[in-house]
DNA sequence: GCGTTTTCTGAAAGCGCTTTCAGAATAGCA
DNA sequence: TGCTATTCTGAAAGCGCTTTCAGAAAACGC
């Protein structure tokens, strides 16, 4: 048998009881709660007094069902894995602070229900609209939440042709300019493996394209077989790098796609017996924190994710507002020199 | 002026547009959406068409407000700062993913309100329960929330005396214990120092205490000098450890307190000269993901975060059914020995 | 065939709040 | 003092859904 151990709770007070005990009615009672119209200062003391003793607080699904609106903004994210969460959910809480909206998480791709109305996760049902991180919605769904003219502001990945949705992402190009330049023009290396992110995903598209073309201008070919897939993460840069280095591949510097992969970089390299920066410069691309730490400290590409997060958030609080955000945001980033290019700064 | 470039949505099609287009009462209709009664297949199919042509979702807040549930589970969080929060969501996440309950997530410490009627920002107005981090809630409201009967589960701290509230956390005790053995058994280690976590930080004082407890076991006395404040951050373990070293304080080990103060600590060994581990040891405690990839390869107590945020939605999954969960589970933490402390194993 | 039980459905009430309209009381002005 | 305007308040309707009760029709058993 079961037996909840915790206590049974009264019923929560009701804006009925508040009035009851001030001498009221709901009506007034609703009026000193939401400032929306005048009430005398005695019966609004009374109101309050009243709201104390029964330590009240409104039932946000009822204001919610009668105001039509849910004061939520929801994030949708993929399956948490990488160092990116952290900072980006900070950006947006810093965002929506001073606002009365709430955040609904949801960070998982769940089974799709066998029922034919639940949809997204998080929706115009519940909320008032959403920030989507890249790979986290179907693109049908997508669609129609824009179709039914549901507030979004998409983070990492532009919107569908033909879709005035706004999005943050980062200036990728300028990124990998700078890495490219920095690797041949400063450290002269002239075999420069590139890995890639995820397939399908934007940010990799384009900086592999930046990369592609500084690498053209600058009149340092691209071998074929130093372009990989590292996939974002430590355990991809490794296999990647350690495939090249087992088939014999000869190369001087690896541009490792972002941060988590470069810590797999440099483990196959070390375990390899390969010296960095002096056999093989390493640079990656995101900056977490851990980056510095590491030996040697990581030269990389400093992605502002918090900001990301606050952008994408003020966004949306401005389409919910009525108003007309940027569209496409590119946030500057900046090549952060340390030691693992071959430069000596900390 | 503001002009909303988004489209005007057409009002959603409620309950009552799928029963007229159906040709049924809303009562048939609810009884389709949620199973509660039989319905003639013949009505059914007339139903679940009008569904799918109207593009019909509930709405979610009328629905909370007649079942008097929210079907959300809430997720209260401190300023999110540290490695702790993607795997503690994902476990979260991992819980109650075959559920119905939606993850509702505060992760700031938001000024409070000047309205009497505004209390926690997660509470029994917007959640069916709630998950509590460490730091993240004020004792009174904490005790309030308990006293009206609302579910929840606390993240590695106890609840207040009398209060049988659930609770995760580490077994602090057994992995401060296997660390001292380790330094002083293994390597030969006598003057280790301490390094604390925040003040008033639970964890931190049980792993102190078994710190103390063990070392006067094996016989090794604990020097005050040797004991000092971390904060469970990267700038605090350096700091801390380089007051040691400018106090002259001579040291042959030091227990981090968590991960980000050991790379603190690495950082400020390294720049005054000290060689790891030879000269000193180190140790830290969590085993995130980017321990493996320091240098040296950081020896570590490993917390399986993600299993504590499973651990405690299952915890409030069970209140919430009206079951009675183990009150205090303590999660076995492992040393993870790498070569910080002067093993040779990666 | 008749009485009882089961299946199915619609109407009405209500969840807790917001908002509008009507009316009473008060204040201001000529 | 009388008229008009302003302030304040309560009653009622409604937000979109769930649930209960009543009643009709069909099925079952003797």
């Amino acid at each position: 048998m079961s037996h909840n151990d915790q206590r049974k709770p009264r019923p929560r007070p009701t804006i009925s009881d508040v009035a009851r005990l001030a001498g009221v009615s709901i009506s007034t009672v609703s009026r000193v709660l939401n400032d929306t119209a005048p009430v005398s200062p005695e019966v609004e003391q009374r109101v309050l007094q009243a709201i104390e003793m029964l330590n009240y607080t409104p039932h946000l699904a009822a204001r919610n069902l009668a105001v039509r609106k849910t004061e939520t903004i929801g994030l949708l994210l993929p399956e948490v894995g990488n160092n990116f969460f952290a900072p980006l959910l900070r950006g947006v809480e810093n965002a929506i602070r001073p606002t009365e909206y709430q955040l609904l998480v949801h960070a998982s791709l769940r089974v799709p229900d066998p029922v034919p109305w639940r949809h997204s996760p998080i929706g115009e049902h519940n909320a008032d609209g959403m920030l989507v991180f890249v790979n986290s919605i179907d693109p049908a769904e997508l669609l129609r939440n824009y179709e039914r003219g549901f507030p979004m502001v998409l983070l990492f990945f532009p919107p569908p042709p033909h879709a005035r949705i706004p999005y943050v992402g980062f200036d990728n190009t300028t990124g990998l300019c700078q890495v490219v330049e920095h690797l041949v023009q400063v450290h002269g290396r002239r075999r420069i493996v590139y890995l890639r992110g995820p397939l399908g995903n934007v940010d990799s598209d384009e900086r592999e394209a930046a990369f592609r073309q500084t690498m053209e201008r600058l009149g340092v070919p691209v071998y074929p077989e130093l372009v990989a897939r590292g996939n974002y993460s430590a355990y991809g840069g490794e296999q990647a790098i350690q495939e090249l280095i087992d088939r014999g591949v000869d190369f001087d510097a690896v541009f490792a796609g972002d941060d988590d992969a470069a810590t797999g970089v440099l483990a196959a390299l070390r375990r390899s017996g390969r010296a960095v920066p002096e056999d093989v410069a390493v640079v990656g691309f995101d900056d977490i924190p851990f980056s510095v730490h590491l030996n040697p400290p990581l030269t990389t590409v400093h992605a502002p994710v918090e900001q990301a997060g606050y952008v994408a958030a003020s966004k949306l609080l401005s389409l919910l507002a009525g108003e007309t955000p940027e569209l496409a945001t590119r946030l500057p980033v900046e090549l952060v020199i340390r030691q693992s290019c071959g430069c000596n700064r900390a």
